[in-house]
DNA sequence: GCGACAG
DNA sequence: ATCTTGTCGC
């Protein structure tokens, strides 16, 4: 195949081209700060398979405005789920979800790696890229490639791989694995700070994330039942 | 003692 | 993701 013709929102392609894509729009990933006042509203997206398909749900949120939006995407499972490559085997599902909502945040918190990744594109910092919109990435468990540092604050480390830091590992409640925050596109590590400052404060999960989560087991539970 | 590579 | 017991980990 010819490489050109590979782009970020190609989706059906082999394991060779969606490696293509990701070395190749690593470096579409911007590093900027994203001021406090811009984390007000915030969108959480999460997926799960069921039965050849996959379902994505989106939900927006405002940080001081009761405003609530809930969707649900589908799309057929085309590529196969295999680690490293989340972002090919949901992102059609998850931009369909987005895609229906009426307002998207100032940020969206993606169920899945951003930078804390082998080829530092994992699923947000794709989303972010193709969309345009900062990103951060949420996961409950790191790649084997990332390591912990310390850092000031006790309960957070920093995450990092050969090339520098690429997120933040937080301890909260009193589960013993760590959530991991990770730069997906248009933030920076103290973004990350301020973001679990604002929307997580010593939860495990921000709200809207854990909603949109639970929505989603509830809608493939309801399914199961057919 | 059976795993430990996001979902 | 899910199933599901148990509780940190080498």
């Amino acid at each position: 195949m010819h490489p050109t013709l590979a782009r970020p929102h190609a989706w059906d392609v082999s394991l060779e081209q969606a490696q293509w894509i990701q070395t190749n729009y690593r470096q579409k990933v911007i590093f900027s700060p994203l001021p406090i006042e811009q984390q007000n509203s915030l969108t959480a997206v999460a997926a799960a398979d069921w039965a050849d398909r996959v379902f994505a749900v989106a939900v927006t949120v405002d940080l001081d405005r009761p405003y609530l939006e809930i969707r649900l995407g589908t799309a057929t499972t085309t590529f196969p789920y295999r680690t490293g490559y989340l972002a090919f085997h949901q992102g059609p599902a998850i931009l369909q979800a987005i895609e229906q909502l009426n307002r998207v945040g100032n940020v969206i918190i993606v169920k899945g790696h951003g930078l804390a990744h082998p080829r530092r594109f994992g699923l947000a910092s794709h989303l972010g890229v193709l969309l345009d919109i900062p990103t951060i990435g949420y996961a409950q468990a790191l790649l084997p490639h990332n390591e912990l540092q310390p850092s000031p604050n006790p309960l957070v480390f920093w995450v990092t791989d050969a090339e520098g830091a690429v997120g933040v590992a937080v301890y909260t409640d009193r589960v013993k694995k760590p959530c991991i925050l990770s730069i997906g596109h248009r933030v920076d590590l103290e973004s990350l700070l301020a973001f679990i400052h604002l929307w997580m404060k010593d939860h495990r999960q921000p709200a809207p994330l854990r909603l949109a989560r639970s929505f989603l087991r509830q809608q493939l539970r309801n399914m199961k039942k057919e």
